[in-house]
DNA sequence: CTGCCCTTAGGACGTTTGTCCTATTGTGGG
DNA sequence: CCCACAATAGGACAAACGTCCTAAGGGCAG
């Protein structure tokens, strides 16, 4: 019965690692340890896994903003919580990006049915973010501040990668935390957003 | 002669919008209109291709820098040529990504050889860009400027594609020449950089 | 015209891919 | 004990892949 799960998980770590149209079933057998002729049972085809795979990010990804919703205890807080995510992550981050974004990245050339799927990761994160900078009064352009957010921290791993570059992330992470702070003070003569 | 610049040209094209590995010879024989056996008389190997499809990225764009190097004004308007290049190809951009980042990104997670190779585009940019900060006397934190900049043009292509959402772009673009213009002030309060 | 060489077309090759079938194993209920 | 069924192993299958070979085209020097 777990061994589905195991085969999701496994799918999981390889398709952010290697990508998805370049893990086999072969790769997956061998990292769950089952025979290729297995798969068939659990899974019709390749896509089908893919969408389980898709559905365990989007379920670990509300389990972890509503973590964050709750340990976090003022909203700028929590959208610390989320640009954390970088630091907490970067040893992955540096080799392989960030798992949403290069997915959605690869999906896209492909042309592939499940994109849509994978981009509502984003948009988890999208709406919870925009949910926590309304609760910052910041009614009007929450969704900009959220999609901002969200570009910054694809930008910075998606270079962080490139370079390989440990120390620009903590770089950027501290101008995203200085830049937050910003968003809080009430009007500091800067420009809108 | 020109064949293998034919070549070249199209698998330029396809490894954007297709991805390198999605991308087989059979693929670019059909855009160029040759035999798929005639490959091999110009390049041994498909790695042989994408070095070259690198090749001509990095001439590309060390041509199109040197145009910016010319026309530009100021280093404010060179620095703003590379950001408007978010809407003169978005269109390309919404659909595929960024050609730098989302290629890199794929060669990362194949672990391929070339990976450094293809990050050769992203310092010919950052160089450039640093390069611009220095004249805008910020020798202390060009390259740092530089980064920033990569980094949001990075982000803002990953979601813009992710979410086909135009308008982001447009938006994105206008902060960035608001932040890049907040860099031109000696010193109006800002936290550094 | 003849011969040479750059260029091309077509296909063979071994491998790997996703998909699918079938025989076998293991385990819990009657 | 035995039967039913969930689960697994192993391999067959056609298609597609990168690679490579060989024969033929085509233009230019002699």
């Amino acid at each position: 019965m777990h061994t589905r799960q195991h085969i999701v998980e496994a799918a999981d770590q390889l398709f952010y690692e290697q990508g998805f149209e370049h893990t086999s079933f072969a790769d997956i057998a061998a990292a769950v340890g089952i025979s290729r002729g297995n798969f068939y049972y659990h899974f019709k085809t390749k896509d089908d896994i893919l969408d389980a795979v898709i559905d365990l990010r989007l379920a670990n990804t509300r389990r972890m903003l509503a973590q964050w919703e709750q340990q976090g205890d003022s909203a700028r807080d929590r959208i610390r919580c989320f640009i954390h995510i970088l630091i907490a992550n970067q040893g992955k981050i540096l080799l392989y990006g960030c798992p949403v974004g290069t997915l959605t990245s690869e999906l896209a050339k492909l042309d592939h049915a499940a994109l849509t799927k994978a981009g509502a990761v984003f948009t988890l994160f999208r709406n919870w973010l925009q949910q926590q900078f309304r609760a910052l009064g910041r009614e009007q352009d929450a969704d900009q501040l959220a999609m901002h957010v969200l570009a910054r921290s694809q930008g910075v791993a998606t270079l962080a990668s490139a370079f390989h570059d440990q120390t620009f992330i903590q770089n950027e992470v501290t101008q995203l935390y200085h830049w937050l702070d910003d968003q809080l003070q009430p009007n500091p003569g800067n420009k809108e957003v």
